[in-house]
DNA sequence: TCTATCACTTG
DNA sequence: CCAAGTGATAG
């Protein structure tokens, strides 16, 4: 019960480093405590990534979700995730910029079902949608700003529509996912521009999740209401919530809520975690220091998750999820090597075989979200303006930018590109992007900051940025523009686009796109302008 | 399965 | 009051 999740914001456990290990955590509040963190390993080079060490907030309640089966919603709207994705983060050079950004990654190549109690697999996953990468509003800032307090990702949205116009992730529902926090060196001797961009790669098993529509355990449902402020009200126990059920709906008068039923029914844990119950506290979790290999680590249920599919959606080749915090840390090399290592199967996860999933090329489309200027959010031109969303969009600001010529191949590994004006590059594209199983495509918020970063699977996939424009920007430094990585590519451009045509008019939205992985490495300027 | 709507909470 | 986010619920 009790934790607050994220409002407290201190709780920290330390999950992941990059490389090694500095000190260890600053502090930890109280609060829970988790015990094992991973120790830092890790091994690393990048310039001054090695010392950097990620802590997952309220890893605790991260941990009970966990255990049960952790459910997302997933909205057309777009729907935050709780517990709220939020770390602690240690070891940064407070003079170095830095960019903070999370993408989702599938779990597996499964679609699941909750039947009986628990989650089982009933047939293949869908081809992936467009990987969008999520840029936290404050950067690039730098390593003092990310240091100073919690770093909150609790703005980001999930949600189901795969034509999404505000730039929130897309997910598949009844598929299980895994969200990956990079750290990218933005500064400006290395940053982007530069060749050596240094990033690496956190990934913390307890934070994987099935996408749904509507909770299916209700373990979970009670978890959500027990915790969620903004659930408070469904908390009750006793009587109040009879009497409230009871005037709320009139009708029947409940005997019992059927929450409550519900939740005394289902006792059963859930499959997902089931196995993993055990395991994931451990202190084993210390990863690796690389990813790559992850696979190593333990068995949880997550692995399931973890199954990284390297083309899928894996931005960065590398960064498999593990389940461990890992830590990836590429730099150059290191990023491949590590990709291609970490495999294992478990029985859950499997590798993607060859399949992949869908592969096929068929890539969104970007087309242009003219983006907004900055402060404006949201484009007439789009026609959207009228769509509910529209508003969102202004709000939000978010934008997209696909790049329609991808020129990805220029971009390479990790090039960035200066996108901010948005303008400038995008190109408008058709009317509106279907749907793509990978396309890549970054959104920036408002114009600014960074688009895109990279990433890459080997496979076509490319993923898309979002930044969320939203959410406040302390310290942000001067938006400037945005920046993106490429990795390189290795398959093939983006843009073409299957099926789906549409209708709609969104947005558009330019995509940069990036394929392939990002390996740390060269991130070139490319646009800007 | 998914969508839209509802009453509720937080801030 | 409002905006925004939640789970519950009916369709």
């Amino acid at each position: 019960m009790a934790n607050g999740g994220d409002q407290f914001g201190l709780a920290e456990r330390p999950d992941s480093d990059c490389m090694d290990s500095p000190k260890e955590t600053k502090q930890e509040k109280h609060s829970f405590t988790l015990n094992s963190p991973t120790s830092p390993q890790t091994a690393s080079n990048q310039q001054g990534m090695e010392g950097i060490k990620v802590f997952l907030h309220d890893r605790e309640l991260w941990t009970k979700f966990d255990e049960v089966g952790t459910e997302m919603i997933i909205t057309k709207a777009g729907r935050r995730m709780f517990p709220s994705y939020k770390v602690k983060v240690t070891g940064l050079n407070p003079k170095t910029k830095y960019i903070l950004l999370m993408d989702i990654v599938p779990g597996d190549d499964h679609r699941y079902k909750f039947a009986d109690n628990k989650w089982s697999i009933t047939g293949k996953a869908e081809p992936a949608m467009p990987g969008r990468l999520y840029v936290h509003p404050d950067s690039p800032a730098t390593g003092a700003h990310w240091s100073r307090q919690l770093v909150s990702f609790q703005k980001l949205k999930l949600t189901n529509n795969h034509l999404d116009p505000f730039g929130h992730i897309i997910l598949n529902s009844m598929h299980k996912y895994q969200p990956r926090l990079h750290i990218v060196k933005a500064d400006e001797n290395n940053g982007f521009g530069s060749k050596n961009t240094a990033f690496c790669t956190h990934v913390f098993s307890e934070t994987a999740f099935i996408a749904v529509t509507s909770y299916q355990n209700h373990k979970i449902t009670q978890l959500k209401i027990e915790n969620n402020p903004f659930a408070k009200g469904f908390r009750g126990s006793d009587d109040n919530e009879l009497h409230r059920m009871a005037k709320l709906q009139g009708k029947d008068y409940p005997v019992v809520p059927r929450s409550t039923v519900r939740q005394r029914v289902c006792s059963a844990g859930s499959p997902f975690s089931g196995e993993s119950r055990g395991l994931r506290a451990s202190p084993e979790d210390v990863g690796s220091p690389y990813s790559c290999e992850n696979g190593l680590n333990r068995s949880s249920p997550r692995e399931l998750l973890n199954a990284p599919p390297a083309h899928y959606t894996l931005p960065h080749p590398h960064l498999q999820p593990a389940q461990q915090p890992q830590v990836y840390h590429c730099t150059k090399r290191k990023a491949e090597e590590n990709c291609s290592s970490g495999n294992h199967q478990h029985p859950y996860k499997k590798p993607f075989p060859g399949g992949s999933p869908s592969e096929g090329q068929s890539y969104y489309h970007p087309s242009s979200y003219p983006a907004p200027p900055p402060g404006l959010s949201s484009n007439p031109a789009l026609g959207l303006t009228d769509s509910p969303y529209s508003s969102d969009m202004g709000q939000r600001q978010a934008c997209m930018f696909a790049s329609s010529e991808p020129r990805m191949d220029e971009l390479n590994c990790a090039s960035w590109s200066y996108t901010c004006p948005l303008s400038t590059a995008m190109t408008p594209m058709e009317p509106y992007p279907p749907y793509t199983p990978h396309p890549t495509y970054s959104s920036s918020p408002q114009g600014s900051r960074l688009s895109a970063i990279a990433h890459q699977s080997p496979s076509p996939l490319g993923e898309q940025l979002t930044h969320d424009p939203y959410q406040n920007q302390s310290s942000g430094p001067p938006p400037q523009s945005s920046q993106n990585i490429h990795s390189r590519q290795l398959s093939s451009p983006l843009r073409e686009y299957p099926r789906y045509t549409p209708n709609l008019s969104p947005p558009l939205y330019h995509t940069l796109e990036t394929h392939t992985h990002i390996r740390c490495g060269v991130p070139e300027w490319s646009a800007a302008s």
